[in-house]
DNA sequence: CTGAAAGTACGACGATCATCGTACCAAACT
DNA sequence: AGTTTGGTACGATGATCGTCGTACTTTCAG
């Protein structure tokens, strides 16, 4: 039986990822933030919770949506949490470059 | 002596340019097309009035402005059109490999 | 069963954005 | 001097955005 919470999560595909989309997702500090947390370590993986940010819970779901919707993240249930994991592999593949110029820029 | 149009084009220094500010600025389709446009061919110059944009004079003029404050292109007076050219060195230099990914994506 | 934990849903708010039309301006051409 | 050319300045408008509070839901611990 499948979590009732983890049913509506949409994840484009990688081939169908837009630019814009993902430039726009990347060009907000907050959402910079959390794509960095992400990128540390190698690929961990991270709750939606384990992020200081400057901002409220509601807030914070909003820019994972923006997130998850751009293809930038993937998005998964496990409990009352959601685990969060920097799609990688899939935007070197559409974007070759381009994650690790931004995660590089200071 | 100076032409009078030429004086307020205010120009960041490569140093200080922002991450975000050139993500949003590039997060825009007809933005992305006038970078296209000036990158073709290997950083030639064109007016802003080479372009076949969707827009009008005033959004046109907007979206320069855009670029221009966000650090990717240089504008320059010359008679009464005025020239763009894209600050390709600066960008690489002050963000590694982002515009190049970003030029090559499609 | 009760309650806490971790998010989401929804609506609201002010700010920014992309777009436009009109008016304006400076340079070039006649 | 007058006209055309290429653009800017200045609102205005509707859309999107980032932020928040409140209410709700699901899961887990006691």
């Amino acid at each position: 039986m499948v979590p009732v919470m983890a049913r509506a999560l949409h994840h484009p595909a990688t081939d169908t990822l837009e630019l814009t989309g993902v430039l726009h997702a990347l060009s907000d500090p907050v959402r910079l933030e959390i794509v960095r947390g992400l990128a540390a370590e190698g690929g961990c993986e991270r709750r939606c919770n384990a992020f200081a940010l400057p901002v409220t819970k509601s807030t914070r779901t909003h820019h994972f949506r923006v997130l998850r919707e751009s293809g930038v993240i993937e998005q998964r249930a496990e409990g009352t949490a959601v685990v969060n994991r920097l799609r990688r592999k899939e935007l070197d593949s559409r974007f070759p470059g381009l994650l690790d110029s931004v995660l590089s820029a200071r």
